[in-house]
DNA sequence: CTGTTAGCGCATTCAC
DNA sequence: GTGAATGCGCTAACAG
């Protein structure tokens, strides 16, 4: 691999002006130029980004901590990400966290002593101290701890959940469960709490309609299994979120229960996943991508210093509606 | 950050000696190790990778390069090469190429710049060569052209295509379609040939019957539809994925088709999405994250200069009955 | 406009 | 055993 050196040497002048040239700083004869871009392309030379990143202090090097990679919801924020990424010529380290504190940490330890420009955190519930402590432009997404001065971006899990179980209702449902997300999880609170605000106050609610779940579909599946053993007259159900939904179809439908005739099911993320399923399934849906897209603009801002318009973004959600639920 | 620099006149030695402890590389008086630990410490020193990549010409990263994450196959593959990797101390850098050789050379360009240790390709068709030009530890996995000096892991892809269409013919197929991936790539070839080995004298066949579909589940369904009105006799299909599967069983359905009565389906590959539609779809599964695994694992020797036991790993794979066929 | 020089933080000879 | 000095490849003053 050619140096610098090599080039400066081919073309006849300094280092420096070689370097300016080819950062485009200062001022450099078009002569000049010409020659040096010439020694460049004999040479094949191309910069050594490690030797740049040693002055620079920068790397052009980001890193995206997910719970699991494999989990379905995250392929589609990682791929927002990584695009966004690479569009403005950054490069993006991938981290699986498992929802460990303790490796989420270790890895963003490790992160920092390369010298990576920043973090987005899609991953488990650190305090914002600890995230201060990384020292190190971070935006979180999504699931993460709530702090008036970390950069995030979310959706309007509340407010969504409200208009996913007031739907149920005007599908005429006469009983609706929530199977939440984990207990420790923010946004499966906020979910929760969205689905307490409407029928909280109806004659027929009481807490056992709530149940946490992991988001994992097996687990879901056990817990709706329960769930309706014991109260066999719920006919819909919100589910914390797609995976959670779609193991409760399954266990609805191994009971023999109709969908969506005698059970209604919405679902909450949006991931391809729903239409894989039969019936498909209605559910509100992020804007996954665009969150990850967002959340990658917010953190090369902050990277390269440029003033952030808000440090909150809170995104709109949707309703699909597909089979799981009646025509409205 | 403190620097070694800081390290050594804390301890009062210098920073050779520092550095010797932290590589344990030649000898060191016990008092003096342990001064040289007490100082770092105190001052909470981490070495700097990338003053150390400048000098070793190591980053301890690595590149994953995958068509696109998105993509049901691969997130389970990153997952394993990721955990792999992380497990000896490297970090792993993710790329989408989208099937675009000319964005996957300019992104391992890029990997080169940044002194990328070596790269794990499980995306498109680069050639030997191009591949040889790259001068860094490659393994490629699964779907990439084949050469015998590049290290490489797959499956047993003919083999298990052979099984497949001799299990759906066992099942009492009298009519069996393939539903090929796209014309390129090698393993959509290789399992076209395993289901020709098996078919291609059978009086029933011929070549109609073979239609080439992308990895995308509406597509298939669309190619599905076509090839259902040309030849209303087929009552089992190969399908060349299970994307490609899952599509095909939308349209069987969408005709009003019974799976697996009038219809048997088989997949390949073996993803999770297989497990959630209805019926269930039978697949041969590849050892997903065996293969993401070990690949890392070979490159991590290559990286390290330790021989290689195999250039070529092909590994088994495994029929998984489930609805979409007939109990056998 | 262009060249010289001094680091960036660390590993590594080569002496002592 | 340990320290001083040199270089990895590049950027950034600072002089001309």
């Amino acid at each position: 691999m050619p140096t610098i050196r090599d080039v400066s040497k081919l073309a006849g002048v300094s280092v420096a002006t070689v370097s300016r040239v080819l950062n485009r700083s200062g001022y450099v004869h078009e002569e000049t130029e010409r020659k040096v871009l010439k020694a460049i392309k004999e040479l094949n030379y191309t910069p050594n980004f490690v030797a740049r990143s040693l002055t620079n202090k920068k790397t052009g090097t980001i890193g995206l901590m997910v719970p699991d990679i494999t989990n379905p919801f995250f392929p589609e924020l990682a791929r927002a990400v990584e695009d966004v990424m690479q569009q403005y010529g950054y490069t993006t380290i991938l981290g699986n966290s498992d929802e460990n504190p303790q490796k989420e940490k270790q890895y963003i330890q490790l992160l920092k002593q390369k010298y990576i420009d920043g973090v987005i955190l899609a991953s488990t519930a650190l305090t914002a101290e600890e995230v201060h402590t990384f020292k190190v432009p971070v935006v979180v997404l999504d699931r993460v701890v709530l702090s008036d001065n970390i950069p995030m971006v979310t959706s309007k899990n509340r407010e969504g959940a409200r208009e996913a179980t007031r739907f149920l209702l005007k599908q005429g449902c006469r009983k609706i469960a929530h199977l939440r997300g984990p207990v420790q999880l923010r946004i499966a609170d906020e979910r929760c709490h969205g689905y307490l605000d409407v029928v909280e106050k109806l004659e027929w609610f009481h807490p056992g309609l709530i149940v946490a779940s992991n988001y994992d579909m097996r687990q879901a599946m056990q817990a709706t299994l329960e769930l309706l053993k014991k109260h066999p007259d719920i006919d819909g159900i919100f589910a914390g979120n797609d995976i959670i939904a779609i193991g409760a179809m399954r266990a609805v439908q191994l009971l023999g229960i109709s969908i969506p005739e005698e059970m209604a099911i919405i679902g909450y993320d949006g991931i391809t996943m729903g239409e894989i399923v039969y019936p498909e399934l209605t559910t509100m849906a992020q804007p996954i991508y665009e969150m990850g897209a967002l959340a990658a603009r917010m953190l090369i801002k902050m990277i390269e210093k440029q003033p952030l318009d808000t440090l909150y973004y809170e995104l709109d959600v949707q309703l699909i509606e597909r089979g799981t639920t009646r025509k409205g």
